[in-house]
DNA sequence: GTAAAACTTGACATCCGTGTAAGGGTCAAG
DNA sequence: CTTGACCCTTACACGGATGTCAAGTTTTAC
């Protein structure tokens, strides 16, 4: 498939794709004449990079992750440390949320139009 | 208290505290020489503050939302409906980071060194 | 009264994923 | 072929909270 395609699947634009790939984050072949293209399975992959940049992980981050392109999984103790560390930090995150949903649905209470 | 001390309190720079004030989520009085004061309560409010914005509003959507200096709470169907819809945005949200947490676990499990 | 610590305003810098525009190349259908 | 849709690279801009620097003023401690 090419960026457009993969761009209509994921809901990523172009630019994003692109940026991702610069980022080392996400493979593609490329045509004769050079345009992309991508596996079925670069749409799982896109949505797992968003998933990951929506929690608040940057891309260097997920590069060094991911088991991507140029950068094999491998297994050390610091990459199992790193991504604890993200782990920790995303469960703290949703612990802020709640108490922050629990703010928002108090004001919601209290601005109700009676 | 002075900026500082609010600063040491909350956590949030003095820097941070002034653009607060000037985006017109937290008040201050001034003393003769022009340096802030804040009664107690600001504490809470900029821990108010610094959980809206982690959660995602703006500080336009946080001036709207919060009853602040020069915009007593008035309550009208549509402050009720932009509240409920952030509601619906951080609950979204939290749902999605569950999701990703789980993803993050996986791998966690994936790469933990046997 | 003097020095140090804290504060003031103003301006500019940073991050970083994404938008967007320019100028040009590729691909598939008619 | 030609045409229109799609794609390429390069480059610059943005948002928005926060950092940081500069030059000056206020407050506090001694």
């Amino acid at each position: 498939m090419r960026i457009g395609d993969l761009s209509a699947a994921t809901g990523a634009s172009a630019r994003s794709l692109r940026y991702y790939e610069e980022q080392g984050l996400l493979a593609s072949t490329r045509s004769g004449g050079g345009q992309r293209h991508y596996p079925e399975t670069a749409v799982e992959r896109v949505s797992l990079i968003q998933s990951l940049l929506a929690a608040g992980l940057n891309s260097a981050t997920i590069q060094d992750v991911l088991p991507c392109i140029s950068n094999e999984a491998i297994r050390t103790p610091w990459l199992a440390d790193r991504l604890t560390s993200e782990l920790e930090r995303v469960t703290k995150q949703i612990q802020d949320l709640h108490r922050t949903r629990d703010i928002l649905a108090g004001l919601v209470e209290q601005y109700r139009v009676p």
